[in-house]
RNA sequence: CGGGCUGUCGUAUACCGGUAGUACGCGUGCUUUGGGAGCACGUAGACUGGGUUCAAUUCCCAGCAGCCCGACCA
């Protein structure tokens, strides 16, 4: 892509009504663009880093034998009265049409795709199913915050597992589990799990993904030695500094964490609601056991910018990068010829051509961040310059090397 | 939803009860070109509604909006 064409750029300054890390560089950088408190708009370079994201949560989830669908936002009321939620959720987004018809909008999608799934589910044989969407949810927040990591109207993977037995839905919520820190270790982030409660429908231990940045909302106890980890919520005899009682080795320690992913048993609550049964091996009636999986998507963009930044900017994974290269060409240097090459090598490359001051571009492809920036100028002769971002040295490479080292 | 703070060109800000200033951006021209260039000229602004006042962007009230703290948060 070519940077003159990005409309929407980069800004001077820093927004004077963000706070949060997140929010302040993603709009500077031009990534998104605040509707109101709590929505934002996805501008080009934004909407490339969503992809990565959602692509990355999407291969994982295929992997675990998820079949991907998208099911609507706009809910008809009775399903959710069916439910108890129309009363109980009071996040719930409620409209009445011009027709006095009343309506909530998605804020989980149970309701949606239980009677879905069940309509295809007859016997025993067609179960486990397990079922996946990404796409946006809405929860009346009274207080929306943190830039992207509490919105309003957020981008989240919500995938639904059906099961004849107990037996079987903990079996296949361990490998979604493993699944779930296979994303955000790719992601680049080391996330912690935790168990709290289950909400408002379930008595049942749910499991919280729960990554360390101060921008967060949820204070976590967690052990310095081995994996254990508990949401304060629910921590009992648990106190900092106290030894792990779990190893007897570390020490518990307290931190702020942000929820991005969680995963609950839901067991046979909505089967029920609905009367939603299928015959199962004794040849009885049954309800399904099932289980529900989260990752909030755009809250994992403003995670992995409040753990991946530096005084001059963003510092994307490369998985989650908007380009790969970030290709300069400043006077006396022609990255055409580069670009063309680059491009037909498959490289996604960001290609700044625009006649702006050496300053000006370097700055802005530090606040970008994308992970390579390759400089072509009179000083690089035939070679060229590259420099990772967030490392200090540049190396004058040939066009060979370059391709050779961005692709390991 | 309770409490606090804040609304001034596109952005970031300053001053002020009586002509609203600066920087950046943007436009034109020339000079520049390896860390947000220089000069010249130009462009553009007081959230909305009431009140006080001879006069309100400024003071007061309300509304709306944003941020922060809290509560809330499948």
């Amino acid at each position: 892509m070519l940077q003159s064409k990005l409309f929407l750029k980069p800004l001077r300054d820093y927004p004077k009504d963000e706070e949060t890390i997140n929010a302040k560089l993603l709009v500077r950088a031009g990534f998104v663009e605040k509707l109101m408190a709590g929505v934002y708009s996805y501008l080009p370079l934004g909407l490339r880093v969503l992809r990565k994201i959602e692509q990355v949560v999407r291969e994982e989830m295929d992997a675990v034998g998820g079949e991907e669908v998208l099911m609507p936002v706009l809910h008809p009321k009775a399903n959710w009265v069916q439910t108890g939620g129309w009363d109980k959720i009071d996040v719930l987004f409620k409209l009445t049409s011009r027709t006095e018809k009343e309506y909530a909008l998605g804020q989980s999608e149970e309701e949606i795709v239980t009677p879905l799934v069940m309509s295809r589910v007859h016997t025993y044989k067609d179960l486990p199913r397990a079922v996946y969407q990404i796409h946006w949810k809405f929860r009346d927040e009274l207080r929306s915050k943190s830039g992207l990591l509490r919105g309003r109207e957020f981008f989240m993977k919500d995938m639904y597992s059906f099961h004849e037995n107990q037996e079987d839905f903990e079996r296949y919520y361990e490998v979604v589990k493993a699944a779930y820190l296979k994303i955000f270790s790719r992601l680049g982030l080391t996330a912690k799990v935790t168990e709290a409660s289950g909400g408002s429908f379930s008595e049942k231990i749910s499991y919280e993904f729960m990554v360390l940045t101060d921008a967060g909302e949820d204070d976590i106890l967690y052990c310095d030695a081995c994996a254990f980890c508990v949401n304060t919520e629910i921590a009992k005899e648990e106190k900092t500094g106290a030894k792990c009682a779990k190893c007897g080795k570390g020490t518990l320690l307290k931190a702020r964490a942000s929820e991005v992913g969680n995963v609950f048993d839901l067991g046979t609550k909505y089967g029920k609601d609905f009367d939603l049964t299928f015959i199962d091996r004794e040849g009885k009636k049954s309800y399904p056991v099932m289980g529900c999986y989260g990752i909030g998507i755009s809250r994992l963009f403003g995670v992995i910018v409040e753990r991946s930044h530096d005084e001059k900017g963003i510092i994307w994974p490369r998985s989650a990068a908007p380009f790969l290269v970030h290709l300069i060409e400043l006077s006396g240097g022609n990255g055409s010829e580069i670009y063309k090459n680059l491009q037909a090598a498959g490289v996604e490359v960001l290609y700044d051509e625009r006649d702006v001051s050496a300053g000006e571009k370097f700055s802005e492809a530090d606040l970008i961040g994308i992970p390579y920036r390759v400089v072509v100028s009179e000083k690089t002769g035939e070679r060229v310059e590259l420099k990772e971002r967030g490392k200090k040295e540049s190396t004058l490479i040939t066009y060979e090397e370059l391709l050779q080292k961005i692709s390991e």
